[in-house]
DNA sequence: AAAAAGTGGTCAATCAAGTTGACTATATTT
DNA sequence: AAATATAGTCAACTTGATTGACCACTTTTT
């Protein structure tokens, strides 16, 4: 596929593209660490667990999936290591989810990398375009959602 | 979620959630016209199909699954009269899976939609905006898969 | 020309990640 | 105190992918 093909695309395809490049840079370097058992939704998941630990019904609604779905997911990353289930302080039916040791190795090695993508991108096409770039998709999204929010503003792919 | 939320977030997640929110508008859509029953990765099939058909092993080539996940697909939109096999001139082991009149139907919907949601799109931030907003996506997927294409290079999310 | 290896497509069994429904224990409302 | 609602888990099922086996046909090798 060369620049050209690319060029004709519509603009939902290149943002699918553009999304499972950086998504596909990002869990490759992860695996280079050692996080291969990590998918891209953990990330997103770690984004709500973080910096407060989250309870599974919280999960559910940010990610846009049922509760036991989450129940899984924790189950799984519970036997990788990555975080743990905790009694509720005030809610005896409750659990909160919050990162171990090597949860928190995991984000921090998540973020130092898409830094370190987005600095190569300004290193392609400048400061100023990708802080345009970022904010146009901020507006588009924003836009997009207005009247059906918060249900429909989720991390899909 | 508000924009100041949306603002804070890395670029990878705003690529995430601004295709997410375009795929969401279109299907929407397309359901609203009688087309419930087509889902996203179909688009991406039927971009590989237009305007010659393909044989089964290109669209798992394309799309980056294995062929038989393809012939399941292909049932599945022949059922819903999208497309039909038809016998490969040359190739006698080989079928050619091509647009029925209702495949071409759902093809002409999905892109008069995408234009008007990309005219809306005009609307919000300009037309030069949004020729930016293309190339540096354009430049961002071609150089992030420069050194592993073809393979890598594929629609999904 | 015959034999060997490769390719396109399908069938079957399995896996992964989600779903719905049922249930327990605890909280909240009436 | 009783009724209702909520957090989490277990079990069964669905969906969309996988791997492996196979047939028919094509291409390459000898």
């Amino acid at each position: 596929m060369t620049q050209e093909v690319l060029s004709e695309l519509d603009l939902t395809s290149l943002l699918s593209l553009s999304f499972s490049t950086s998504i596909n840079e990002l869990h490759d370097r992860l695996s280079e660490l050692g996080f291969g058992d990590i998918r891209p939704v953990h990330g997103f998941m770690f984004k709500c667990i973080t910096p407060n630990g989250s309870t599974g019904v919280e999960l559910a609604e940010y990610l846009g999936i049922t509760k036991q779905a989450v129940s899984k997911m924790v189950d799984y990353l519970e036997k990788c290591g990555y975080v743990i289930r905790k009694d509720h302080p005030t809610d005896k039916r409750g659990k909160i989810i919050v990162l171990t040791e090597r949860g928190w190795l995991v984000v921090k090695a998540k973020e130092k990398i898409l830094t370190e993508i987005e600095q190569r991108w300004i290193e392609k096409i400048g400061t100023q375009r990708l802080q345009m770039l970022k904010e146009d998709l901020t507006i588009l999204v924003y836009e997009g959602n207005e009247d059906r929010l918060p249900t429909r503003l989720r991390p899909v792919w």
